[in-house]
Parts: structure tokens; sequence; C-alpha cells
RNA sequence: GGGAUCUUAGCUCAGCUGGGAGAGCAUCUGCCUUACAAGCAGAGGGUCAUAGGUUCGAGCCCUAUAGGUCCCACCA
């Protein structure tokens, strides 16, 4: 055994025990028949990304199930990785040439991938190192990258075989179009914000009349697109103009007026322009009445040559002008505030603009099928319940799955083209001869996939599939996943659907949901704010025990979590307690032999009640962890360990600890070492690092981690001593606040008088005499059944069955003793209405269970003997004149 | 428009299947007691948002209301 440095000091400490578990290769694992697997794959984060607190969380709870099933003996897999980020990576490297002068364009394709490529080499995957300073148990043997080979094998065989099933289909749709990144985005990456914005009411004269048609938009540059004008069939207003037809302004095109049930009549003036090229619903109202789609912006969102004289101008300026005409022609009828949604691009802001594209779609219907049924006959569940509802709705309205991107960094679509006639071929590898003209020359698609469509797979494209592995066979389907409520579209909808449709199975049975991680204000860490604290400063500072911690403590599965720094503070703390109890503990064991086995027999009652307790700790904190509630397990052990273990128990031990001489000495070491061994394997799964550094020097064993998770033992449970230990520590408890209320220095030691008719409560005392010296001051101790010799003006506590007192007469204000019997009174009063009124209560005793109508009365007992000890006192020290 | 969720001590939050309100921080009072002042001991502080209901019994279940947060949705 070897000694603990005097302080807590995570630094260094926390490196070199990583490096020692990634030399015994402790987080690697094989698959193995013999054993129980339990797996879980990371969420992986982006190749570009550096690490925030987001991904501490999702990582921390990870590690914290592995370690934990690892120690129960599983054959643990928390497989690692990175996403390539198709947008953000592009973005990036794109960046990075700018600086140097050169345009992508002019690079080209194959140009651009290899500085992508070298860009990730080089810069990429920072983040995987920074995950191993969280402690990640991930095996990373087993590492992987979504354009590794593996995983792009897999990215192909789904992509063949959906098209093949018919499930993947390219078309001519609207789609979602982001200006900026010029490509398409599916519409889980369009978020909508409330703008501020108008109503422009416009007039549209009819055609060969003097009237005019007013209609309300919030986008006037889009009448350059409108082919026809609608209402509602069943309006009254409009019935005469159906099928008129109308001059659009400014433009001078004829287009007509329809009618269509998709309008409502209560909004705006209850006629629609319709824009089907730039707007979803005018786009089906358009297909559904076969007009023309007119498409009038570039891919930047610049009006192109079908804007006549707006041609070239950007979207916005465009919108300028045509209101500005507009008014000049007497057409613009009125502007409206009108605050209205806008769909924006979640990666860069910007304002989206509704597009006919040809793109690639997945055809969801059949495909949601089973992931719907799976969360509804229970085969998948989420942690907590409520993001059923969350996972639920999305698949019912959902709706085909846009994946194809107009980038170059990702999988590119298998897809080619005969150079000669056009055929379209979509195959494992390019085609050599057309199967329709026989041409020689194909062209492949330019666009890539959704970086999601490779995430998807993830759970079993890291396995080995589509191989038959024994990997597959034997990690797959995995145990839980663990991310945060803002992915379950993006990402885990599309695992499960992925997992049925390409292996018959959920790819997990459980998803453990987290929430965010906000700032010390409630508001979400981001980098425009500035207001994002970096995970390796607060490891760099407090460790990342202390991180870890901080955590998971005090918050609920999906809930938002607060970051501020004295939590971590307060986590850290708890970290130096746990270092200066064990190191404590450690001192005493060098003075004195320890035996191996002990004999309970040997045991005091402090022993087993202490043995006792961190047994049913062991019980409950598997329980909670079992159930994912990994916020109330840490709780229970931070109390077990400060308040029963270091506050009451180490106290109670210090005395035979000192003596020289102490028949109980070598019980009480044993049980502080069992005790402590115990609960830090309990803990090592939240605190790796420190629980590893003590659990070594303590026992001597290689590693915590490798070491067995602690059960409950039927033979551990002490009931009588727990009663017992309860017992005294009721009486120190109460002689500590007499003390402290009547401002008795430590320095005054008084005797103490315990009076119990009760001989069993008398016997616990005897046998606890020792406690009221070290834990309260006392002096001289004296038993007894009653008050004979206590002088009346004495000081006294209550407990139950009983009362200590204390001859502080000298000291005391009898006044103030007075008053605090006084409350004292008051409290049981209370008490005792409450107790009387449930047990005079018929239907109480008619309905509530016996067990509790026992415990009422028992407590009745109680605080009527309470309350008569109070009443004596209180004539005593009148009669003493107080 | 639909849905979820929250409202508990001064602050931030726990509270498992309904059975006498908890933690951390902050505050106040004593303590340098030989593991720890990043500590020890003690104390104060809550009509569990409001109003009903179910129940012998509600912070917890049901309904409504108010306020906050979030998600979804094609109201131009």
């Amino acid at each position: 055994m070897k000694e603990l440095a005097k302080t807590y000091d995570p630094k260094g400490m926390e490196d070199r025990i990583y490096e020692k578990w990634l030399e015994k290769k402790y987080f690697h694992a094989e698959a193995d028949r013999s054993r129980k697997p339990f797996t879980i794959v990371i969420p992986p984060p982006n190749v570009t990304g550096r690490l925030h607190m987001g991904h501490a969380l999702d990582e921390t709870l990870q590690d914290i199930l592995i370690r934990y099933k690892r120690m129960q003996g599983y054959n643990a897999l928390w497989i690692p990785g990175t996403d390539h980020a198709s947008i953000s990576t592009e973005v990036k490297v794109t960046n990075q040439l700018k600086e140097e002068g050169i345009d992508k364009k002019e690079l080209g394709r194959e140009g651009f991938l290899k500085r992508a490529w070298q860009w990730k080499e080089e810069y990429g995957g920072a983040i995987i190192n920074q995950l191993k300073k969280l402690g990640s148990s991930c095996d990373w043997d087993r590492e992987r990258f979504t354009m590794d080979e593996g995983c792009s094998e897999a990215v192909l065989e789904v992509f063949i075989r959906l098209y093949e099933k018919g499930y993947i289909y390219k078309g001519s749709r609207i789609i979602n179009w982001c200006p900026v990144c010029k490509t398409s985005i599916s519409d889980a990456e369009v978020e909508h914000e409330e703008q501020a914005g108008h109503f422009w009411h416009i007039n549209y004269p009819i055609k060969d009349s003097d009237r005019f048609v007013e209609i309300a938009t919030t986008r006037p540059e889009t009448m350059l697109g409108d082919t026809a004008l609608a209402v509602n069939p069943d309006d009254e207003r409009y019935q005469d103009i159906i099928g008129k037809t109308v001059i659009l302004p400014l433009v001078g095109r004829e287009i007509p007026v329809i009618a269509d049930a998709y309008v409502d009549k209560e909004f705006g003036t209850g006629v629609v322009k319709i824009t089907p090229a730039h707007d979803p619903n005018d786009f089906e109202v358009g297909r559904r009445h076969n007009l023309p789609e007119i498409n009038i912006l570039n891919d930047d969102a610049v009006i192109n040559e079908n804007g006549g004289k707006y041609a070239g101008m950007d979207r916005y300026e465009a919108r300028k002008r045509i209101v500005e005409d507009l008014k000049e022609q007497g057409l613009l009828v009125k502007v409206v505030d009108h605050s209205h949604n806008v769909g924006t691009h979640d990666r860069c802001g910007t304002t989206v603009e509704p597009l006919i594209k040809q793109q690639w779609f997945v055809k969801m219907e059949e495909l949601a099928k089973p992931a719907i049924e799976a969360v509804k006959n229970g085969e998948l569940t989420f942690v907590p319940e409520r993001f059923d509802k969350t996972y639920l709705h999305w698949l019912e309205n959902i709706r085909d799955w846009c994946i194809s991107r107009q980038l170059w960094w990702g999988h590119r679509i298998p897809a080619y083209y005969c150079d000669d006639c056009g055929e379209l071929v979509v195959a494992r590898e390019e085609p050599s001869v057309c199967p329709k003209c026989g041409g020689k020359h194909f062209t492949q698609d330019p666009d890539t996939l959704d970086t999601w469509f490779s995430s998807a797979l993830w759970p079993f494209s890291t396995l080995g599939w589509p191989k038959q592995t024994e990997d597959l066979d034997y990690f797959y389907p995995t145990d839980v996943l663990v991310t945060g409520y803002d992915i379950i579209f993006f990402w885990v909808i599309r695992m499960v659907f992925s997992g049925y449709e390409q292996t018959g199975k959920s790819p997990f049975h459980h998803v453990l949901i987290h929430g965010l991680v906000r700032d010390s204000l409630g508001r979400k860490m981001s980098k425009s704010l500035g207001n994002g604290i970096d995970p390796l400063e607060i490891i760099d500072k407090y460790g990342a025990d202390a991180l870890r911690f901080t955590l998971v403590t005090g918050n609920a599965p999906g809930n938002d979590m607060r970051f501020y720094m004295e939590r971590v503070e307060a986590s850290r703390n708890f970290a130096n307690k746990v270092w200066n109890a064990s190191r404590f503990i450690m001192m005493n064991m060098e003075k004195a032999e320890i035996p191996e086995t002990m004999d309970i027999g040997q045991l005091t009652g402090a022993d087993k009640w202490i043995l006792s307790k961190v047994n049913t700790l062991a019980k409950d904190v598997t329980a909670n962890m079992d159930k994912f509630e990994l916020g109330i397990a840490v709780q229970k052990l931070y109390d077990f360990i400060w308040e029963e273990f270091c506050d009451w128990y180490i106290e109670m031990v210090k005395p035979r600890l000192y003596r020289e001489e102490d028949e109980t000495k070598a019980a009480a070491l044993w049980t502080l070492r069992t005790v402590l061994s115990r609960a830090l394997k309990l803990l090592h799964p939240y605190m790796p690092f420190i629980t590893e550094e003590i659990f070594c020097n303590l026992t001597g064993e290689e590693s915590i981690m490798i070491s067995s998770w602690p059960e409950y033992k039927e033979e551990w449970d002490f009931e009588a001593d727990e009663l017992a230990v309860e017992r005294i520590k009721e009486a120190v408890r109460g002689i500590r606040n007499v003390r402290s209320e009547m401002n008795v220095p430590p320095s005054r030691k008084a005797s103490v008088i315990v009076v119990s008719e009760k001989e069993e409560v008398r016997s616990i005392f005897e046998k606890g005499r020792i406690f009221f010296a070290t834990l309260a001051y006392a002096g001289e101790v004296t038993i007894q059944a009653d008050k004979t010799g206590i002088s009346e003006d004495a000081v006294s506590a209550l407990i139950t069955d009983g009362a200590v007192y204390m001859p502080f007469s000298d000291l005391v204000d009898m006044e103030k003793e007075l008053e605090r019997l006084k409350k004292e009174e008051e409290r049981l009063t209370k008490e005792l209405a409450r107790v009387n009124g449930m047990l005079g209560n018929e239907k109480f005793i008619s309905r509530a269970p016996q067990g509790k109508i026992d415990e009422e009365k028992e407590k009745l007992k109680k605080y009527s003997r309470m309350m008569e000890q109070v009443k004596e006192r209180m004539e005593a020290l009148k009669s003493v004149g107080a």
C-alpha cells in the first residue's frame, strides 16, 4: 500500500491514469460468446468540432453506463468515431482555400477533395483527443469515421438496396434551398423563426375590365413567378372572378383565377397569389391545376432572366424595387406590419428559398411503419418516456427525405448517366455499357448525400455491416443510445428506420435523452454570445472528475441544466472529501495489521451499521442506474460518503483507532477499508480517476475499472444495529443542539445522563457511551432508568423513549431554556394534532393499510411521551425560579 | 393552430410506484477538534403557481386558469 499525496490534485494524475488504462487495453472489447455484451455507439461528433459542454455531458453519461456495465461483468463496448459533417467541413476547407487565394471551383472537385482529406488528417478529429481528457473509456482501436471505407460501403449498399426497392427516387420537387451554402437541405435542417415583416396588399387588374383583385403577400418579389391567383371555391365574395384572367403587374403576364380549397377565406384578402416554383403550398396547388412553374431565382438568390427588368438583383433588392414600382403604378394598396415564420438554414442562419430542383428523395411512408411500431410495442423505449410523443408525432407526419446535397465533401450518389442517351443507371460502380443505347461513357451524378444518411447507419456500419461479421452478430443491436433531444429528428429516427430496414432490428433498446447545458443565466451556450464554457478549461482547473460529477448531479433525464462555477467547486470539494477520508483511513492502516477476512461476530454495532448502510447503498444505486436515474444515484453516493461515512462513522471510529490497545481496532480498520472500497467502486463510473488512484493504493489491486460491481449481500443486513446507531445519532444531535443553542464551548466537558425506562434502549447507550465523548464533547456518561439525582435545573434534550440531561445550570440562561422548551412543545403539539387527526379518522382506520396505521400509532406513543417530558421539564424549571 | 414541459427555501435544482418537504450555493452563530477551513458543529428560511376534483391521505393523479420555456405546423 502506498501513501496518498497530501492534497488532492487531479492535474497530472488524470493523464497518468488514462495512459495506464490505454496501455492495459481495458477499453478494448472482443466478441466473446461466453459473456453478455453491452454496447453503445457514440453520437459521432463532427470532425470539425471542438469539445463543448454538450459533448461533455453526452460522453459522461455514456461513460458512466459503460463503466458500470463493465464492472458488472458485461463485455462492454463503446464505439467511438467522428462524422464527416458535410457542410461544416466543406465550408471550413473552402474558407481555408480562400485565405490562400484559391477558388474552390477552379481547383475542381478532385483537387478540393484532396485538400479536404488533407485537412481532415491534419486538423480533424482533434475532438477525439479531447474526449480522452474526460476519461471516456471508448474502444479506440475501433475508432470510425463516417467516410471511412467500411462506412462508405454501408452507405453504398443501403442506397442501392433502397433504390432497387423503389424507396429512393429522383424527382423534380420543391425543396429548401440555402442560397449561401448553395445546396438543398432537408426539412429537418430548416429552423423556423418568427420575424417581423410586412403584408403588402397589391391590386392585380382583371383583364378587359377596370376592376382589380387585391391580394396580400409577405414576399412581393415572388410575384415575378406567379402563374395564377386562387380563391376558396366557397368564397361568395369571389364567385364572379373564378375563371377570369388577371394581368400580373409589372410583368404583364396573363394568369388565371382558380378555385382551390387550400385558400383560407378568413386570412388576408381571401385571394392568394400562386407561385408554384417558390412556395411549397403553391407548388401543390400548381401541380393540382397544371400551372406553369416559373423559377425566378438563381442558386444565389439573385433574380434570374425570368425576372425581366429585375434580373440580376438580389432577392431583397428586387423586393424593394418591386414595391416601389407598384407604388408608382398605384397598385400598392397598403402595407401592414405582420410577423411571420421564416425558414432559415440551421447551419448558417440564411433564409432558405423554396425552389424546384431535381433531387434525390427517400420515400418515407413504408420505412416509418416499423419505427412507429417499435415504440408503440415497447421494443424501443425513450428515457424519459415523454419523448415517445415527439418521436411518434414526427414519424406519423413524415414527408419524404431529400437526401441529395450539392456539395463535394460526402458520399457521392452512385448514379450514372449515359453520355450518349442520358439513361440513368444506379450501380455499385460505374457501368461499362449503357443498357439502353450501348453507350460506353458515363457521367456520375455530381451530388453527395446528406450527412445524416451515413450517420443513420452508424450503429451497424461500425460493426461491419453489410458484412455479416462476428462483431455484428454479437454486439448488435446496441443497448442504449445517449443523445440530446435536439437531434431526435435528425438522427435517432433515421437510425431506427434504417436499422429495421437493413437489419430487421431496432439498432438499440433504449434511448437516453438529455437536455442542453446552459450558462448560469439559463441561456444556450453559443459562439455568437460568447458565453460558452470550455470543458477543457474546467478539467484543467478542477479535474475531469469534478466536471463529470457536476454534469450528472441534480439533473433528471431530458431536462436542461445550468452550468456555473459554484457547482463545479462543490463537486471538486466532494472529490477532496473523498481524497482526505481515504488518506485518513490509509494513514491508520499503516499502523496496524488488518485481517483479509473478518468474522462478523467481531464487529461492533457501529461497524455493522455502516456495513449495512453501504450494502443498502449498493442495492439502491444499482436500481437507480438500471433505470437511468444517474442523478439520483449520484446524490445517494454523495450523501452516504459525506454524511454517513465521513461525518458519522469515521468520527465514531476514531477513539478505537487512536487507542494503543483496542480489541476492536482491527474490526474498525477492516470495516473502514471494506466500506471505502465498496463506496469507491460505486462512485467509479462517475469519478473514474480519483477512485482509481485511491483504490489501487488502498487495495494493491491493478485497477478499479476491472473490479467487480458491489452486490447486495443478504448477510450484511443488520437492521438492529442500524436502529441502535440511529438512536445514538439522535442523542448526539440533541446534545450538540443544546450545546450550540446555549453557547457552551467545546472546551467545557459536561457530564451527560441518559434516562430511559426501556432496558433495550439503555443497553444501546451502554454500548455507545464512548460516542458521547468524541461526538458531543461529553464528560462522564451515566445511563439510568429514572431521574434520580438529576438536578431540577439541568438542561435536557429529548430522544425517542427518553431524554438526555446535562447539568449546565451555571452556564445557561434558564429563560432561554424555557423558550427552547416552549418551541419544542409547539412542535410536538402540531405533530400530535396531525397524528391524532389521522387516527381519529374512521375512514383512515378502515381504509389505510395496516402497516401505515401501526406506524402512526407508534408515533402517537412517541410524541405523547416526549410531550410529557417537555411539560415536566418546564414545570421543573419554573419551580427553580426560571 | 397542435403538442410537450416547467412553476418547490434568497439563487440553481432534486423529489422513484401518492403516506410526516430535500440538496448545493447563499445567510446567521460557534469552532484552526492531530483526514479535510476545498473543513466541522448548529440554526434560520417553503400556503410545493392559483382554483377545483379524485383519495382515508396529493408536491406527486385528474380538470381548469395564469405565467415561462421548447418543439412541431403550408395560413399566403
